[in-house]
DNA sequence: ATTGTAAATGTAACCGTTTACAAATTACCA
DNA sequence: TGGTAATTTGTAAACGGTTACATTTACAAT
């Protein structure tokens, strides 16, 4: 910056604010600095500019993996809206462990993220304390909330879970299963779950622990849910899964076992990817429009960190999309 | 710092050196150094450090997209080895478009990045040149181009499509198809495809122009594609897709159009996706083991900035894996 | 001319570290 | 015991920007 302003026969800060503010240049100096500024290439550094501002105009985004094409989607919208604003993005995973993410938020924080995207609204209770302390907004998602002392941006799992169960008692279902992701530090799953429980309670129905088996978010393991279901002595004739991975493998395990879906078990599940309309006899899902979910958590970050107040929980529509992989109730045999 | 070294009635010198190398500090020292820090519990300013260090800790990584797992899995890797040596992962996406590749990497240059991972050998030459007029590390990735002036990391996406053309070839197909990915800018894409062309010419056999389609990477896109071929006057019995989304689809769409898998027409991919086992017939591919591309990649650029010397290209091996969707070429009929 | 005001530009303090160098302490040996 | 070397700790100068405040300049109003 020494060098454009000597160059352009300026001072530094006359480059300064050319950089952040040229408007307030006249006409000649503006010329000149951009002039310098081209001529040798000058990008300015950030963390001086961190330094000096006391803000480093980055975000963070801790998400358990980036594996799922939903969530995937969730930070490429987030990259970009931050992108266009001039923050960047810092990514880091939790693998689904809470002490792991704690210590992905310090790394983070040692960083500078002036804000914080994270996943589920379950945290380690020293996370929420740092982030207190030091100032960082941040917000949670893939869940709504209202309720939440923290701010949130989502869908209400527990509700589009209860959607999916009522659309399949509607089609005469009383035999539910559950094949779920894995609850432990996942809230999402655990509230999926419980959406299909209560939904079930409110006909009067159990939902009993057998019925619900817990997997690993991928096909195979989806498969093998199925398959333990199955060999239950009374099998369900509807089985919601954790999300459409899952689905993907209960229905190809249905076939493979010969039972025809939907002829003698619905399936369903969450995220609406890429092939749920594609794979025969297509998959009956929820739609999870992710990202919306990143757009809106950009724009809350950048917002807040700006001064605006922005609500404090927001929902995110869902879209319940019937397919033919859910269909009457087989009669009872 | 300074709130710590009087708290521990140290200079901040001494606080600099509990944190960065607490062994040259007397035990006295360090034990009042370290309670001082956990009482405030203090957390190094990242932007400070990297302005006087002259190096931020940061490795950018700019890819296409993030909606395909084998790049997530990459990132993912990458990811993980960086933050287990201290460093932090600055995501930005190209969205296949090289200018904003460019622009992308603007930004990550002022965010201060260290090193970079890019994706592809092609890319603006102005970002070669920025980078090597800034003395930023850098390496391409998902290719390997001994020939390359730059550092790569990745398969030989020639070599592969031409293993599995042969694969098809020695079950006696002799009419091929390709549903490619766009082209565009994408060398990955164009090199799978030439290494089909290449493996046929070998042959003697022609890869006509209206046997290769070129489409986005969705399933839906597969099935078009695959649609597109089977219509030709001269419908091939063999199609080789950009990757296994591409294959799925096409996949789908052979057995919506009555052809048998692989009775009628063989199909195969790149990737091994989840999923590619356990779709029926299980599909044939090639296995893109990426997140090691992705250690590799972070080991590449970390040590090189410490100063070791590290191989210019290095080649990530690839497995050829035969399931169900190739067979023997059906019968001149 | 003189003064006042607004706009453009410059000066310099500050942001929170690291680290070369200086100073102080300790250890060791003759 | 003094001297030297090795170890530990402290001092202060960067690092490269931003910005409050001071200064200069331009111009209008008196």
């Amino acid at each position: 910056m020494r060098d454009v302003a000597s160059r352009a026969g300026v001072s530094i800060a006359t480059v300064s604010r050319f950089i952040n503010d040229p408007e307030t240049l006249s006409p000649d100096m503006r010329a000149r600095v951009e002039d310098a500024v081209r001529a040798l290439g000058y990008i300015r550094h950030g963390a001086a500019r961190a330094l000096s501002m006391r803000r480093s105009h980055a975000i963070g985004a801790i998400i358990p993996t980036v594996d799922n094409p939903t969530r995937a989607s969730k930070v490429a919208a987030l990259q970009k809206h931050c992108r266009e604003n001039g923050y960047n993005v810092l990514l880091a995973l939790s693998e689904y462990d809470l002490d792991l993410e704690l210590q992905q938020c310090r790394n983070l924080v040692e960083a500078g993220a002036d804000g914080l995207m994270l996943e589920g609204g379950l945290h380690h209770p020293e996370l929420y304390e740092l982030l207190e302390s030091r100032n960082i907004v941040f917000v949670n998602t893939i869940v709504y909330d209202p309720a939440s002392p923290y701010p949130n941006i989502g869908f209400d799992n527990r509700g589009m879970a209860r959607r999916l169960a009522e659309h399949l008692l509607d089609l005469g279902h009383t035999e539910f299963g559950v094949i779920s992701g894995p609850r432990g530090s996942n809230d999402r799953a655990r509230e999926r779950v419980e959406g299909v429980h209560r939904a079930l309670a409110k006909k009067g129905l159990p939902l009993p622990a057998e019925r619900v088996v817990e997997r690993p978010y991928r096909v195979a393991e989806g498969r093998l849910g199925l398959k333990t279901l199955m060999e239950l002595p009374s099998p369900p004739t509807a089985v919601i899964c954790g999300n459409d991975v899952l689905a993907f493998g209960a229905i190809l395990e249905a076939q493979a076992l010969g039972y025809d879906v939907p002829g003698d078990v619905s399936i369903a599940g969450f995220d609406d990817l890429d092939w749920a309309s594609q794979l025969p006899p297509g998959l009956t899902t929820i739609a999870l429009p992710a990202p919306k979910v990143g757009l809106l958590a950009a724009r809350y970050l950048l917002e807040t960190l700006a001064g605006k107040a922005m609500p404090h929980a927001t929902e995110v529509e869902v879209r319940l999309i019937r397919r033919g992989s859910t269909g009457p109730a087989p009669k009872r045999g």
